[in-house]
RNA sequence: GGGCGUUUAGCUCAGUUGGUUAGAGCAGCUGCCUUACAAGCAGCAGGCCAUCGGUUCGAGUCCGAUAGCGCCCA
């Protein structure tokens, strides 16, 4: 016997902080760490951006992995359920500038007594990295606590105790030690290479974080003498959309089929302008059909130029600086020679230190004027490289940066890709896709301020010169260090910079150096062993389809570099969520929908249910209707639950204990059968990750529960009817059978409201509880025929309750007399539950009509008699 | 240009190895205050399953092509 708990008026409000509390203080998804790695479920969480802002696409995808935690923690397993923030890098960099009204300066000192201002001024204030840096710790700080509390009001399952900060101490010493020990491995080193180059960011940008976008731009046809010729008229023409590069001009290029070009190839050529002898070159990658088929090669104004320029081994010429605008060059010296030096930096003092684009207006014009520009330049539209989170197109500059090795082991990496199990398959594809056309190594050099240092000093030699090739790493146990605060071992802080000292690496990390560390960094790689085996490999890695190159293979880079395995052995990808008219949410667009007032309006169980019907990997437009389907369902299992729980009372309201054994008669038996099939297949669905269909399969049968099989028992359970005290205890017992087992199968998608209920009748947490099992919907003595008795009297009833509804009459209307025509077996199967159909329809009289036709239709004549006194 | 996904009721979507008459919710319409629930309930209506062709006794489902939409890559 329970004490009854069950509220007068049950209802919703407030269910997320009461519960929220209780299950803080329960420690009910403590991850609990004496488990063996067999007994537990890890998941690799995403940690969000928590500069950003709050976003309804955060609340879809963590509902998806947080109902299938709580369904591996309801079936036995220990979850391990940590929740990270991401605040490293360039978006905290951002907001901290706009939000305090600061600049970062590393030549400026440490200021131990600065305060920002109360509000940004017009001018930013200049503070030194130090002071920069905390005040993105500060910052951060307080956008965690929202993020928190958004988690705990959608009631994700999450373990508290486990939260990490990328950018974090641990964060840090894991990042730095994931370095020093690539480094030892050889499969990190630094090279100084042509390197894509932000020149707002002033930042190095990976292949990763390149974005294309279709740009404006013209092809200008010019003219190069060629030397053979004695610079007679038979020049060459090339075309170009990027005349500004021509002093960068190293070869031009074209296809070794192409028959327009093929005397000219090992012939030179000179530049218009600057004088400069070039090699006219062939090359694959020359496209006959783009321009005039012939290209000139340039330090560097693509991608292809860095190939061109490595495979025909060609020098530089490095015109564009790391601020976008036009470096000084020597005309004339070494590396710039020019058939007439004058002219050239004649041309050049128009040209240097304007930006690329004032650059080429420039140029263009004295292209003009020369005569070496042949007609007007032609527009084109074209795809252009941008940083993803950039403004100008990218450059790309020479520059020293650590790579770690990822080209070398390709063939791996796609072999790590087969081996893992992706929901839904197809998402692969975006993986392999990605691997395969790799182009260069990972470059994880940042020139940023907020993010982990690369832990590296260089001696400088008795000249002054910096010794790139000597670095200096420092112990594990130091970790972490700040090159440029920490000194190295063996020197003192008064060498740093001079000639015989040192110098920091002054450059940040990629974050995703970091985020692909997420696995090792909420584990406790090399600091908590213990924890670390009982959880990595981790089972889950819960992300969305946009960040499979970056944060996905990055990961599997790491993990593959570091233990030769997968980090995880299940990914499932998440679709977007659309705005409500099915369009990308944006900041441009201004349509994105934040949380925090659909989940005060609708409930935090009702927007998850309509989080949960967003199949994995498929898109899903933002839909209060769903919420409010969501919120209505909630609502009917409260009073379903309160109806049911009534009928399990004695008069002083305790509770009794009921079993799956008492349950006898053959319709309850038959709504058991049915409800251990939805067992089996939710629990099929969910154990392949198809959380959308678990639910599906749940609420169906919830719905036709409640309409049809409440309503037919409902009497009986009352046991207000003269009828037999064991049919009774049928019902009575099978109610508290399915309303159990229907809690638990919901408990993943609606926490709070299922938790509610429980705490009604049930100790301990419906989240706590054990997964159902179909087992505990058999019954004995049943039958394959009880279904047909469900069958039977649901399709009569529906028939009677058609011909209350056609005549306009109460559902209360009498059927004074009920005559049905059907076979033989049939009328036998409803005969088997007559006294329950009775009981719903209002039947007085029911005569049944024995047809020899087998295929024969149920026909259901019902004849009304008077309403019923109301009372 | 290459690849992936998608197209089923007005809307959002199910439809599991091919198998009677294609389902649900929302919206719509018509009713019903029925002692768990009017935030409810009952009923009705609504579909050339994008198009064309093929395989098959049989195709929403498998194959090919075309078109629209979306995404990824070049």
């Amino acid at each position: 016997m329970t004490a009854s708990r069950i509220p007068d008026k049950p209802g919703l409000e407030g269910l997320e902080d009461v519960w929220a509390q209780r299950w803080e203080a329960d420690g009910t998804y403590a991850f609990d760490r004496t488990a063996g790695r067999s007994d537990v479920f890890s998941v690799d969480t995403p940690p969000p951006t928590v500069s950003g802002s709050l976003h309804i696409g955060h609340v879809f995808s963590y509902t998806h992995t947080d109902a299938v935690a709580r369904f591996h923690r309801m079936r036995g397993k220990a979850v391990f359920y940590p929740m990270g923030w991401d605040d490293n890098g360039l978006p905290t960099e951002r907001r901290v500038q706009n939000y305090f009204g600061v600049r970062c300066d590393p030549s400026l000192p440490y200021d131990p007594d600065f305060t920002p201002p109360a509000e940004p001024g017009k001018d930013p204030v200049s503070i030194s990295r130090p002071n920069f840096v905390a005040l993105c710790h500060q910052l951060t700080a307080e956008d965690e606590l929202v993020f928190e509390r958004l988690w705990r009001t959608l009631g994700l399952s999450v373990d508290w105790s486990h939260t990490y900060a990328t950018i974090g101490e641990r964060a840090q010493r894991v990042s730095q030690r994931g370095f020093l020990r690539l480094a030892a491995a050889g499969q990190v080193e630094q090279r100084t290479a042509p390197t894509l180059w932000d020149v707002d960011f002033r930042t190095a940008v990976s292949q990763a974080e390149l974005e294309e976008r279709e740009r404006d731009g013209a092809y200008h046809r010019v003219r190069f003498a060629r030397v053979e010729a004695g610079g007679g008229p038979d020049g060459i023409e090339i075309e170009t959309t990027r005349p500004e590069l021509l002093p960068a001009c190293v070869a031009l290029v074209a296809h070794p089929d192409d028959g327009r070009y093929q005397p000219f190839f090992n012939t030179t050529v000179t530049t218009p302008l600057f004088g400069v002898e070039v090699p006219v070159l062939a090359h694959e990658l020359a496209d006959p059909e783009k321009g005039s088929g012939i290209a000139m090669i340039c330090t560097f104004g693509d991608t292809t130029d860095v190939t061109w320029w490595r495979e025909l081994s060609l020098p530089t010429r490095t015109i564009v600086g790391r601020d976008g605008r036009l470096l000084p060059v020597a005309w004339g010296e070494p590396g710039w020679e020019s058939t007439d030096p004058e002219s050239a930096r004649g041309h050049y003092a128009e040209l240097v230190g304007k930006t690329v684009k004032s650059a080429q207006a420039a140029i263009v014009e004295q292209l003009r004027q020369s005569g070496a520009l042949i007609g007007e330049p032609r527009g084109i539209t074209h795809p252009v490289k941008f940083f993803e989170k950039g403004e100008r197109p990218l450059e790309i500059v020479s520059s020293r940066q650590w790579f770690v090795r990822t080209l070398d082991h390709r063939e791996a990496l796609l072999e790590r890709g087969e081996e893992l199990h992706w929901h839904p398959p197809y998402m692969s594809h975006r993986y392999r896709a990605w691997v395969e056309g790799l182009n260069g190594d990972w470059n994880i050099s940042r020139q940023r301020f907020f993010g982990v240092p690369i832990p590296v000093w260089y001696p400088i030699d008795a000249d002054g010169e910096i010794a790139f090739d000597q670095p200096i790493f420092p112990a594990e146990d130091r970790l972490p260090v700040d090159p440029s605060t920490d000194v190295p071992d063996g020197f003192g802080e008064d060498q740093r910079g001079l000639p015989g000292g040192f110098t920091g690496d002054p450059d940040v990390m990629d974050t995703w150096a970091t985020s692909s560390l997420t696995p090792q960094i909420a584990a406790g790689w090399e600091e908590d062993s213990d924890l670390f085996a009982r959880v990595f490999p981790m089972d889950l890695r819960p992300q969305g389809h946009d960040i499979i190159r970056t944060w996905l293979f990055s990961t599997v880079v790491r993990s593959e570099l570091e233990f030769a395995v997968l980090p995880w052995a299940n990914a499932a990808i998440s679709g977007w969520v659309l705005d409500p008219d099915r369009k990308k949410m944006s900041k441009s667009k201004g349509n994105v929908v934040t949380p925090l007032p659909l989940l005060e309006k609708h409930g935090a169980d009702a927007v998850r249910y309509w989080a949960a019907g967003g199949r994995p990997g498929t898109d899903t437009a933002v839909d209060e209707g769903q919420m409010k389907v969501g919120r209505r369902l909630a609502i009917k299992i409260l009073n379903a639950s309160k109806f049911a729980l009534g009928r399990l009372a004695d008069p002083s309201g305790a509770i009794g204990d009921y079993s799956v054994g008492q349950v006898t008669a053959p319709l309850d038996r038959a709504m058991l059968a049915r409800l251990g099939a939805v067992v089996a297949e939710a629990t099929a669905a969910f154990e392949g990750y198809d959380y959308a269909r678990a639910l599906e399969r749940t609420e169906a049968f919830f719905w036709s529960f409640c309409d049809d099989y409440v309503e037919l028992v409902k009497l009986r359970a009352y046991g207000q009817d003269d009828g037999d005290p064991a049919a009774t205890t049928s019902a009575r017992a099978a109610l508290s059978v399915a309303l159990s087992v229907v809690l638990r199968l919901f408990a993943p998608f609606l926490p709070f409201v299922t938790e509610e209920v429980w705490s009604w009748w049930q100790e301990g947490s419906v989240h706590q509880a054990r997964w159902p099992d179909v087992a505990e919907c058999e019954t004995t003595d049943s039958s394959e025929d009880d279904d047909l008795v469900l069958v039977m009297v649901s399709e009569v009833l529906s028939q009677i309750r058609r011909v209350k509804t056609e005549a306009k009459r109460s559902m209360r209307a009498p059927v004074s007399v009920l005559v049905v025509t059907d076979t033989e077996s049939r009328l036998a199967a409803m005969g088997r539950a007559a006294s329950d159909l009775r009981d719903a329809g209002g039947v007085v009289e029911l005569v049944t009509n024995v047809s020899d036709d087998p295929g024969c239709e149920t026909v259901v004549v019902a004849t009304l008699g008077e309403d019923p006194p109301r009372t």
